[in-house]
DNA sequence: CGATTTTTTGAATCATATCAACGTACGTGG
DNA sequence: CCACGTACGTTGATATGATTCAAAAAATCG
């Protein structure tokens, strides 16, 4: 059983054929470190399964300044949702920070996917929920804590993050300039 | 047409007979001011259409300090959806902050209304998928901005909200305390 | 009306941002 | 494969925005 079937798995149990009827659905792609996934602008065809490697999410405001959204590891999604369903232009780029390998399905896919197979549109409708329920509560925490408390909670709960993405876009994720994140580093290591 | 099938027409075109079968499986409410809906620590067994008035939610994190999530007004739904949808404890409260008119579903008919009415399932799935959209993008727009910005934003936004809801919940569900609220507000008036 | 809650104000403090400079790591072309 | 240029991380000094503690003024409730 492969990644992304076992990931599936863990949400809905799915048959053997079911899984392989989605697969062909899929397209395996490999993405080089730095390349763009989506641009902003673009409407997002496709959503990604990260197989190996790291993509992430940002965009840039009225000001300029860039804000990490999401960073997708091994065994996550990524997009840009909001374009991807309603086929409005991307606010997010999507890149990947090391040569890594997806697995992508376009927007006419998922649809079939959906429709033909009950268990994706199961799967997919829980995925979506699970997002929006992390993305609410992380809503929650980012108020109470302070950016150390934030961090070290990310320390703890993505390691691999810490270690593989660049401290400036963990600090951009964190909503603090690379500077803080430094500081803030500092003060754990003593 | 009421507000429920007004709300859920914009989201999916319903006929008249689907509407009614839906309706049949909701509950109309009173919720007095104050009042809970959902209980921290109970198991949510409902989520709520809020037809007149406005309920919020809020968690009390391990220091005691209350965090405002969400303030649903007229035509808003709400719940601590986590909860709904997996049976787990709610960590959130909701609370009425006026008197007000609520449109109900339980866990069993929000099932049932997913398995019998097709239009309902896509219904909920887009109100899942527009909520954790518009979740994503308050997190990037958080971070970006300061406190008298994202305050100026939900004036903006929602003025009603400004209006019917004390300050002191306001300043929560931006992430400050009252005190540098009513200076912002302050700076703004000048 | 009095009691309680909410909002405002003041002064001191703290966390993070900003501006600037420097050392280090990294990858890219010769 | 090395050297160079660029990107990244660290550090210092200072500025700014928000918090904290405290208390008074204003609004709301019974």
């Amino acid at each position: 059983m492969n990644q992304l079937h076992k990931s599936i798995n863990e949400k809905v149990e799915i048959s053997e054929q079911d899984f392989n009827e989605f697969l062909a659905l899929t397209k395996p792609t490999n993405i080089k470190k730095n390349d763009f996934f989506i641009n902003e602008g673009d409407v997002a065809k496709y959503i990604a399964f990260v197989n190996t490697g790291v993509l992430y999410s940002y965009y840039i405001d009225d000001k300029g300044n860039k804000h990490v959204i999401q960073i997708a590891l091994e065994n996550y999604w990524i997009s840009d949702l909001f374009s991807f369903l309603s086929n409005e232009e991307a606010i997010f780029n999507v890149q990947a920070i090391e040569n890594s390998e997806i697995t992508i399905i376009s927007k006419q896919s998922f649809e079939k996917a959906c429709d033909t197979i009950p268990k994706m549109e199961r799967f997919f409708r829980l995925l979506i929920q699970n997002a929006y329920i992390n993305s609410q509560r992380r809503i929650s925490k980012i108020y109470g804590a302070s950016a150390k408390e934030r961090y070290l909670k990310l320390v703890q709960s993505h390691p691999q993050i810490v270690q593989r993405v660049p401290q400036h876009y963990i600090a951009s994720y964190l909503g603090i300039k690379p500077q803080s994140l430094s500081r803030i580093r500092k003060t754990i290591l003593e």
